[in-house]
DNA sequence: ACAAAAGTGTTCAAAATACACCCATGA
DNA sequence: TCATGGGTGTATTTTGAACACTTTTGT
């Protein structure tokens, strides 16, 4: 705000969303092919331009609803401002940046030209689309062990081996079933619902479900290290 | 980029800085306080404009010059953007936000109007700069657990008691020496340089002198839980 | 009865906290 | 030699990973 009124050039201002699901065993986002230049026949994020009567969020949130039922997004969050001055070309465009995330049991209508790709092999990517979307899986990879962002992955009420498929694909290695329970348990993100899910054709023993006890995200691991000391830390 | 160039209100992206430091035993942001409306005598984080043929990091180095001397900032990273539509009187400004730190052994030449405030008891803060402030010290307290970014509120050299005093500081509680050292030091992060420090009047053992084995930032806890399976691990 | 899947108990290892005690210096 | 701050050794606790074994189902 230091040269106020200098015949400034002009700037606008979109946001982009990540929006990311589980889906056939694998972490993918949300994309869609681009008809027209710039940049025709590549994948974009979907998106667009700030309102003057609204926010970064409530911008996402309404651009995305052109997309998906915005009902059934359980997250969102900011994730960065990308701003190189070529990152588009034309005027400039100064891009918020934002993680959403789908459970993995909504399959909502999509339009024609929108498809989910998965994060390990992305189609040509337009802009810089490509580090948006793989900082996206970052962060969502990190939070993963320190927040109980399942939440947002899951189902309401699943079993603990779905839960162990889910955290597999988002992190993209074998995740131990009995560890994933004792870990969320112990933090007291897991609650049993007391029902039971049918096996499968092949027998085996019914699983426990369980639902998350909270769905608002929320840091359950605050200090790796570096912790208050014991009769500070009781409250 | 879907209303492509309909007469759009005008927008201004700024870019704003919470810089922090380590002064006199407490963690405290650099702020300027405003002679004129809106807002005037309240107190405003540093900032500006952005400009045309710049991203908002160089953005806001740029604009730290004229505070303080840019080359005393050891850490420059994006916090989050700010963007209700009536954050500030007037045509609308969304800002991009930063966390800047200084080594605590530097005392930047400072403007008159400009002065380092305590996190714990800020002065009337101008528009949602307090917010923003308070955000930038959750973000340094989480970082400071599982990243080595201890390093940029650090002199070059430095006693663990000292470092002790940093941390606690920031952290907002005590911090023993003797923990501090070894997680640190389990984890590389800290070098003996073979010196140490003569003790102060009342006598003591002398402290021996370490430094940071980095001085970029890096993840040095990436899992706190939900790690890799022991062979998917190695590399 | 046996295979398959789920869940539990137990062991193991690592990492962090807490605390006691020893070390090196100034007065 | 004693008070003062610094450092190390060690015990305790917590937490997560690994693995063996039991439970419950379908065929």
């Amino acid at each position: 705000m230091t040269d106020a009124t200098t015949g400034a050039p002009p700037l606008v201002h979109e946001v982009l969303a990540a929006v990311l699901q589980v889906r056939q065993g694998s972490l993918r986002v949300l994309l869609w092919e681009r008809a027209m230049e710039p940049h025709a026949h590549r994948w974009s994020l979907p998106g667009g331009r700030l309102r003057a009567d609204e926010d970064v969020e409530a911008s996402i949130r309404r651009q995305l609803a052109e997309k998906v039922d915005v009902r059934q997004v359980s997250h969102v969050e900011q994730l960065a401002v990308f701003s190189a001055p070529e990152r588009v070309p034309g005027p400039r465009v100064v891009a918020t940046a934002f993680l959403c995330l789908v459970p993995s049991h909504l399959d909502p209508e999509l339009p024609e030209d929108t498809a989910w790709q998965p994060l390990s092999a992305l189609p040509r990517p337009a802009f810089d689309h490509e580090s948006i979307a793989l900082r996206a899986r970052n962060r969502l990879r990190a939070k993963l062990s320190y927040t109980n962002i399942g939440f947002a992955l899951a189902p309401p009420v699943f079993t603990i081996s779905a839960l162990r498929e889910l955290y597999s694909a988002a992190l993209g290695y074998r995740v131990s079933a009995t560890n994933l329970q004792r870990v969320l348990s112990r933090r007291g993100l897991l609650e049993p619902t007391g029902q039971t899910a049918r096996p499968g054709r092949a027998g085996g023993r019914p699983a426990a479900q369980f639902r998350f006890a909270d769905s608002t995200m929320a840091v359950t691991d605050p200090f790796a290290v570096l912790k208050p000391p014991a009769d500070e830390r009781g409250k």
